[in-house]
DNA sequence: GTCTATACGTCGATAGAC
DNA sequence: GTCTATCGACGTATAGAC
């Protein structure tokens, strides 16, 4: 439900094979139709052998691409993250605010994205030491970082008070970004778009 | 994760049997030693067999008593939030900022509970019909109502600026509120009750 | 490299004996 | 109220065909 930020991990570091151009493409397959099928059941509820089956390959096949099941879920978030970045490359930073709201304004229209986000963090805070829980961990770190650098630049323009710690109100937007999201998805009465720009009034010097 | 707000459902509501005495305690075992395991290993990754071994008992003994893993899951929440809840039962409601403050901070020191929390809103947002779907959705629209009333109050007092609507105020701060406990768990650095707090300034007059 | 076939142990869930 | 037995499905792992 992150915030925009640029994804540095590429989908090969992650999965183990699919180097010639058979494979490339194959794991990009396998990649789009889990997506597909996690849309109507929940990555939860899913299967390796279902979405084998939705490609007409065995779950083996499906191993081959990828470490674990957790892993692959963990691909398909990242590549479905790809995308979703790709269609709102072009605007101007309209401020720390603005770029959250544009960012959660994307995500809840990609059908089964914050729903994924959802599960990833929930194997980030319940696992010990899972690949998701680095993954969250660090995802955090840096949206609040690079929304904070935000909030300092737009405090010395004078555009948002100045007697707020830019980390401290970061950490809250990020939050409020993430559970705005996901009130959404179970309420679509919520307004989500107005309630974040509501900061805009509060941040107001 | 919450915040207050009073619970409405009794635990012998949701599981099927228990009636007599031994039924009772037993009931009640399986709800406090399944929180037990759940932290170690949390409840995604921990089986009804391990449970009943942990308990003593074959696991379809514990399946005797809760309909379904999912909701043993729910009713091992509503029994620690009933716990949870009584630990904070005396004071003189400080304002909404304060309810949320003081919710949070029990929250995330009650181990496993905000990790149990999380898999449920997965849950809820991944499947179309399930008891946890409906369960959180009500929870969200309640105790964004209770806040909202706060604020409302708080308001007319003088104590909160007028010229924010008081239902995106309290989505906003259930959403904060919810937000930051996950990114606390992941790294404590967070300072989860400073963050809450600038509300505070935020929302003066 | 890609993939099928197959097997192992575990899971949630159910049925029926005690 | 609790057990054992059993079911189909699951994640994972390996051997080997192409």
């Amino acid at each position: 439900m992150p915030t925009p930020a640029s994804s540095s991990d590429d989908e090969s570091s992650i999965g183990r094979r699919g180097t010639s151009a058979k494979g490339i493409a194959r794991r990009r397959e396998i990649l789009d139709r889990s997506l597909e099928v996690f849309r109507e059941r929940g990555s939860e509820g899913t299967s390796l052998r279902r979405i084998a089956e939705a490609i007409g390959v065995s779950h083996a096949a499906v191993m081959h691409y990828f470490r674990s099941r957790e892993q692959l879920r963990l691909a398909v978030y990242q590549h479905t993250e790809r995308h979703r970045h790709e269609s709102m490359q072009d605007h101007p930073a309209p401020g720390a605010v603005g770029r959250l709201v544009q960012a959660a304004s994307v995500n809840v229209k990609v059908p089964g994205f914050v729903q994924l986000y959802s599960t990833l963090v929930a194997s980030a805070v319940e696992e010990g030491d899972s690949e998701s829980r680095e993954f969250i961990t660090r995802r955090f770190a840096r949206v609040r970082e690079e929304t904070a650098h935000r909030v300092k630049e737009q405090q010395e323009r004078g555009e948002i008070r100045a007697d707020v710690d830019p980390e401290q109100v970061a950490a809250m937007l990020v939050a409020a970004s993430d559970g705005l999201q996901t009130q959404w998805l179970l309420d679509s009465s919520v307004d989500l778009e107005g309630d974040l720009r509501m900061f805009e009034t509060l941040l107001r010097p």
